[in-house]
DNA sequence: CGACCGCTTGATCATAATCAAATTTTGTGG
DNA sequence: CCACAAAATTTGATTATGATCAAGCGGTCG
């Protein structure tokens, strides 16, 4: 066990600091996150061009829009916000990215960054320099692969929010919502109708495209049909059925 | 001149179908389109894995949503549009793809395409087969560095469109999207005030997350204003800054 | 302890959706 | 080329959803 796991379903402990600088290959994230599509010795490489970070507090940014881009980062543990903000200084966040999930690609396109981010809560993140990546990618097909398909999956994740910001109503987004953290959650093994949001109501808002009194509204809604059991930022999906109705999409 | 060019402004005409077989390095987009990073001996390498096709006819499509996916595809002249379908049979328009732009990228990360892509008039692509372009990527460093910029565009254009879905008003999505259309055609060197629209109004409904009704009525108070000048699908910008200024954001 | 922050709930309002119908454009066959 | 049908677009009237405005609650931190 090189990773915190006790009584996963209440996160609301302070995340595990120790052993930080446990390589890729015996990262528990491995077979979610870049390693995924490699083999033992080129772990080894990959690993030797990672650079990992004392654990972030919380509220700290990983890189603001306009920075010079130079890595994209993995998240460890905690959770990271990516947000965009707006020419009339409102902000409109992006993405929430979990343990096991890449982030700063926007920012290849110009050399810099496309937008800012910054942790939700303590985090540890792993920082891969995209040169180092990039290099290391021409030599193994395999690496390089999966970078052009995490790219193009954060591309459909993108358009799976269009269609939602687009086509749904303000229930169908927040359900929405509750059903991809919680299969995102399922898949590192935690708890599937048990866990904490780690962002605001005004974060999960901003990113649907609705007020924070229509975020509550929903929730207050979904405790009433009897979907959730909601204490503050802590959430117990009672009918995962009944969510994933109201969310009204795949996923 | 190996493209068709005379009255580019009044695109009413039927597209040029002769020497559509250009190569990569006399196509008169290769400064925009995937060549772009690359010198003369690259070019012939690339132009070596590329398929370019006959024209297609308007309403063909080029993939479809889980068709396997093989290549990425360029387009020469015409125009695209890219759509999901919900689950609900109702369709999600993800973008419009002009001339020197690349499109399919979405379907690398799942090895199936997760849209659709027709045309809107008849058009001219060229077909770049996946796994040809992945080696040749591998080999020569500009060409990765170049995709995975064109892959970290589509990205930020996404994010760019999410965030007009999520926080601006009717007339400003359509003004924005008006001054895309535009900015995009002044890259071809085309007049960024006097274009045809190649999408109808329930495509670009479609696309901001609005109705027909309201689409149409924007486009009557930007004519109202003197902003525009609208008949049919041909538009000419009358107060570009005027129409800017509406669209708010920057663009 | 009090000020502040995040969240919730209620009342009212505004924007764009919906419903309905007229009008223009496009496509087809004679 | 015209006539007609079908499709696309525009305009108007009404409605619904979520935004805005307002207030109150509970927890936290200085």
């Amino acid at each position: 066990m090189s990773a915190p796991t006790s009584t996963a379903t209440h996160s609301d402990l302070k995340p595990c600091t120790h052993d930080f600088k446990v390589s890729c290959g015996n990262c528990r994230l491995n077979r979610i996150c870049l390693p995924l599509a490699l083999e033992n010795d080129d772990i080894e490489q990959l690993d030797e061009i990672i650079q990992r970070s004392k654990p972030v507090q919380k509220g700290q940014h990983l890189y603001r829009e306009g920075d010079e881009f130079t890595s994209v980062y993995a998240v460890r543990s905690g959770a990271i916000k990516a947000y965009k903000t707006t020419d009339d200084g409102r902000e409109q966040v992006t993405g929430f990215y979990l343990p096991g999930e890449i982030l700063g690609m926007d920012g290849i396109s110009k050399n810099t960054h496309a937008s800012s981010a910054r942790t939700l809560e303590q985090s540890a993140v792993c920082e891969i320099p995209f040169k180092s990546l990039s290099k290391l990618s021409a030599l193994m097909p395999s690496l390089q692969h999966h970078f052009f398909q995490l790219m193009s999956r954060e591309i459909t994740e993108d358009q799976i929010l269009i269609t939602l910001l687009s086509k749904n109503s303000a229930d169908e987004r927040v359900a929405a919502l509750l059903v991809s953290i919680s299969s995102r959650n399922a898949r590192r093994k935690l708890s599937a109708t048990h866990f904490r949001l780690p962002m605001s109501r005004v974060d999960i808002g901003n990113y649907l495209g609705l007020t924070v009194e229509t975020v509550s509204r929903v929730f207050s809604r979904m405790q009433k049909l009897d979907f959730l059991r909601v204490d503050n930022k802590e959430i117990e999906i009672l009918d995962m059925q009944g969510v994933k109705n109201m969310a009204n999409v795949a996923g």
